[in-house]
DNA sequence: AGAATCCTTTGACTAAAGTCAAAGAACTAT
DNA sequence: ATAGTTCTTTGACTTTAGTCAAAGGATTCT
């Protein structure tokens, strides 16, 4: 039964919660939505107005998931409500463009003024502290949810989505190295594929959002390489749990050590190396980006 | 304006959370509830469910807020479907009494039972220690948002309302004192009212569920009484709004102490007295229940 | 150049959700 | 006893939300 790991108080407490949640707030929400108009067309506004420069149909159809009949007869209606204004794609016209006017921006604005009023008047009875309390809590409970969202897969290190991570990963400390960063310096899908190493992509509905690599150093030794979080993604515990999946990995392959190396201007990621159970070591290697090395002795003891 | 009291920060906060969790998780709750069955009639059905012993149609319709004629259609093909039943009221012919059948409350069980294997696969991928983090914030966020819809009111003593409050408060401690309680010792609606004092209650949801009275005891002093919390809304902080109203009044009233007497038994409250600002004093007045006496000075200190 | 694919529009539906008013049975107040 | 009220049922709608397939123009692949 998979309910196992988990106390059935937990899940009863999740549930509650949910139950209390989208009666009193999320109910709310969804009123103020729709004011006058049905509440498919006021979120595909909304939609519209997150981007600003305008959005094609086609994205917007992914983005909310709906029928591209559906999408293309409510784009008309609010055009004919004179909210959004409809034009080819200058690159390609098989694709619509769609942004809002003036006049559906006003709407949208408006509609985020009451909704932010309802938000104000539902903390507003509370004291300060309590309030304070009320946003930590909140906040932390997102933090755990998306964390909770994020699967760590496997994947090869070749694949367009490991890619995008290590474009990344590469384009971020370019920005922070002194020095700059040169890609080349990155792993080849070879060195992290097969015999010689594993390559983690961690995903977040669908979404790459961070990455980490293994690779095998000499006989029982592994090197961990290119651990890297999306800037949206940082500080929800994230890294840690690439390290634990590149760390079972290491294991399974019989690697019982593991080292890195990292750059002296990466203070928070040193600071997170040793929270998860590496020291410092001597140079391991000669890396062109290196100042500080660690290690971890891994023991396979039961989790 | 009134968003001013409220930290613009703290309103976009609980704006994110609340989009976040009804995306995630709140469509995820009513995708799992109409399984085979329009959502509409699966909430109706769980709703049966949760009285045992059978409801009206009449309160079910003041429950979920629905049209009486969509409702006794959306009754009446649950009744088709074998999952209620329905009967006359025993004393009322005018109103139909609804309940589930043996079939509707395995149906209901069942979707129970998949909607807490969703809730525990949401935790799963948490550790232990982030799964009770993330619990306990989610029970921080309710009990304040709980505590945020609740409203305390001067209401008339002798309302329906205030005599519910006093009963339940007569018969809590009348389960607790082991001398029990005799109703005679509540104060009289005249007590607690004009010139002579005044009642408040609280409310959660047009339920009255805390109440607290203030008499004038002589020149400048007042007396608090009676202060109750019902048993499914303690360990909110909601004593302790009671008393601050009560204050509040007091000190409109030139009332500059007020005064207040508790039994042996009820510790909890005494600790809470004392933490709101009372000290215990002598015997003010000789009364049957009472074994400690406490008072405050109330200074009109700008909040 | 032609075939395959992509994107949007349109027509033709369906199911769900809900609204409104009339009618009738049952109860309550006077 | 009667007038007014309450509660449910039924008929007759409407709106929203969505699905599916055909068609046509634009692009991309080979």
């Amino acid at each position: 039964m998979e309910t196992e790991s988990v106390p059935a108080a937990q899940v009863a407490a999740l549930r509650r919660f949910n139950r209390y949640f989208t009666r009193r707030i999320g109910a709310l929400d969804d009123h103020y939505l729709g004011q006058n108009r049905p509440l498919g067309e006021a979120r595909l506004l909304f939609e519209i107005a997150e981007s600003p420069g305008g959005v094609s149909l086609r994205d917007l159809r992914g983005r909310l998931g709906l029928d591209a009949g559906y999408l293309s007869r409510m784009a008309k209606a609010l055009e004919s409500q004179g909210l959004v204004r409809l034009s080819a794609h200058p690159e390609d016209n098989r694709l619509r463009m769609i942004e809002t006017t003036p006049t559906g921006l006003t709407e949208v604005k408006e509609q985020n003024r009451r909704a932010n009023a309802l938000a104000a008047g539902l903390l507003d009875t509370l004291t300060p502290a309590q309030r304070d309390q009320l946003i930590e809590a909140m906040t932390t409970s997102q933090r755990l949810l998306r964390l909770a969202a994020i699967t760590v897969e496997r994947v090869d290190a070749a694949t367009p989505d490991a890619r995008a991570c290590l474009d990344a990963y590469a384009a971020d400390i370019d920005a922070r190295f002194p020095e700059g960063f040169d890609k080349s310096d990155l792993v080849s899908p070879e060195e992290v594929s097969g015999e010689a190493g594993a390559f983690y992509v961690a995903y977040e509905e669908a979404r790459p959002i961070a990455c980490g690599a293994l690779r095998r150093l000499e006989q029982g030794v592994g090197e961990i390489r290119h651990v890297w979080v999306h800037e949206q993604a940082r500080r929800l515990g994230l890294a840690r749990r690439i390290l634990e999946a590149l760390e079972q990995e290491a294991l399974t392959r019989g690697l019982t050590v593991v080292r890195l190396d990292t750059h002296a201007t990466l203070t928070e990621a040193q600071a997170m190396y040793r929270a998860c159970g590496y020291t410092e070591i001597p140079p391991y290697v000669n890396h062109v980006y290196a100042d500080h090395w660690f290690e971890k002795q891994l023991n396979n003891a039961p989790r």
